[in-house]
DNA sequence: AGGCTATTTATACACTTGCACAATAAGGCC
DNA sequence: GGCCTTATTGTGCAAGTGTATAAATAGCCT
C-alpha cells in the first residue's frame, strides 16, 4: 500500500539525459558488441542491448532503422578497429623492412589483438558469412586489404635482400604468411594460457622468416 | 467453407512412421546442424529443426531433455566428424614420414574439410566458447589431440633426417605447423574461389617444409 | 523565463520461442 | 486379429521478440 506521507511516488517516469547523437550511436554499438560477445547473437535482444547502454529499447529505433542495421554497423565498427590496430604497426619509419615485418607480426600476436572477446565477436559474425553475402563481402575486402599490406612488406623485405620474386611467388608468400598469423591468432585467442607471453610472436616471426628463406637473425637466439 | 461432398477431411491427424531411436536422434542432430549452418544459432528454433527433420517440434523433447542438450550433442557430433576425417590421412602405411606429413596437410586443405558449411558451424559454435566453458574445454581437447598428432609426425620426419630436436623445439614446430594448417583452412573456407584447386595444399606443404628446414623435394618444382 | 523540438520513455501488438502435457496411432507381441 | 506400449502428434501457455506509435520531458533558442 502506498504511503500517503510520500508524495505519490508511483508511476514516476524515468529521468534521462540527452546525449549527443554520435555519442549515443557509439554507446549503442558498443553495447551491441558487448551483448554479442557475452551471449551470442541469440542473446543480443534489443532490450538487453538497451539495458546495457543505459537507455530503453524504444530509443534504438530512433537511431537505427531496425535491428539488422544495428548489427551491421556493429560488425563494421569491429572490423574497422581490428584492421586499424593491425595496420598501425606497419607505419614505423626509420626501420629496415625486416624489422617492420617482425613488428607487424609481433603486434598481431599480442594484446590487444590477441583477445578472447574480439575473437568471440569475429567468430560469431563470420559464422554467418555463409548465409549473409554482405558479411562475406565485408570479410573478403578486409582480408584482401590485409593480404596486400603483407605482400607489400614482403616485397620490400625480399628486395632488401637483393631478391626479385615474381608476382606468383609473392602471392604465395603472402598467403602463407597470412595463414601463419591467422592460425596463431586463433590459437592464442582460444587458449591464451597455453602460451607464455611473447611465445606466439616468437614462433610466428621464426616461421615467417623460414617461409621467406631468410637467414636467422644473428645474436638474437639464446 | 468445407465441401460436404468430401468425407469430412478436416481435423485429420498427420500420418507418421516410427523410426528407430538411433536413427531419429541422428536425424534430429543433422537437422540441427543444417539449421545452425543456414541461419545461425538464432535461427535454429525447435520448430525449424523439427520441420527439417520431418517431425513435429514436440518429438524433440522425447529424445533430448531440452534445446541446450540437443545443441551440445550436435556440436560434439560435428567435432567428432571433423577430427575423424582429419586424422584418417595419417594412417597411411608403407610411406615415408615426410610423405605422410604431406598427405596429412593435403587432406586437411581440400574438400571435404575445406567446406564453407563446416566452417560456418565451427565459427558459430566456437564463438560461444568464451561464454560457455564446456565448449571451450571441448575445443581445447580437440586442439591438443590434433597438435599431438602433428608433433608425432614431425618427430618422425625429423628423425628420418637424422635430426634430434628437443621437446621445446618440437613443440614450437607443432604449434607453427598447426597454425599454418588452421590459417589456410580458414582462408580456404571463407573464399574458396580465390584459390585454384590444390593451391592451398601446395602452399601449406611448402610452408611447413620451410618451417622444418627440409630441402625442397627434387623433381617436383615446375 | 518560456516555448519548441527532437530525444527519450512507455505502452501496445502480433508473433515466435521453449516447454509441458494430453490425445492418438504405429507396430511389435501374444 | 486384438492389445499394449510408446513414439509421435497437436494444443496450450507464459515469457520474450522486434516493431510501431503515443506521451513526456530535457535542453537549446530567443
Amino acid at each position: 500500500m502506498p504511503d500517503a506521507a510520500h508524495p505519490a511516488p508511483m508511476n514516476e517516469r524515468r529521468k534521462f539525459r540527452r546525449e549527443g547523437e554520435e555519442r549515443r550511436r557509439q554507446d549503442l554499438i558498443d553495447a551491441t558488441l558487448d551483448s554479442v560477445a557475452e551471449h551470442g547473437l541469440e542473446g543480443a535482444s534489443l532490450r538487453a542491448i538497451a539495458l546495457r547502454a543505459g537507455v530503453t529499447a524504444g530509443l534504438i529505433r530512433h537511431y537505427f532503422p531496425g535491428k539488422e542495421e544495428l548489427l551491421q554497423e556493429a560488425y563494421a565498427a569491429l572490423m574497422g578497429r581490428m584492421t586499424e590496430q593491425a595496420k598501425a604497426a606497419l607505419l614505423m619509419e626509420n626501420s629496415s623492412p625486416r624489422q617492420r615485418l617482425a613488428a607487424f607480426v609481433t603486434a598481431n600476436l599480442n594484446a590487444p589483438i590477441i583477445d578472447a572477446r574480439v575473437f568471440s565477436l569475429w567468430a560469431t559474425f563470420i559464422g554467418r558469412a555463409g548465409a549473409d553475402p554482405s558479411l562475406a563481402r565485408a570479410h573478403r575486402e578486409g582480408y584482401l586489404g590485409f593480404r596486400n599490406e603483407v605482400e607489400a612488406v614482403v616485397a620490400e623485405v625480399l628486395g632488401a635482400e637483393q631478391r626479385r620474386p615474381d608476382a606468383n611467388e609473392l602471392r604465395r608468400h603472402a598467403i602463407a604468411i597470412n595463414a601463419i598469423i591467422d592460425g596463431l591468432w586463433v590459437e592464442g585467442c582460444l587458449a591464451a594460457e597455453m602460451f607464455s607471453p611473447g611465445e606466439l610472436a616468437a614462433i610466428g616471426v621464426k616461421a615467417i622468416e623460414a617461409e621467406l628463406g631468410l637467414a636467422p637473425e644473428r645474436g638474437k637466439d639464446k
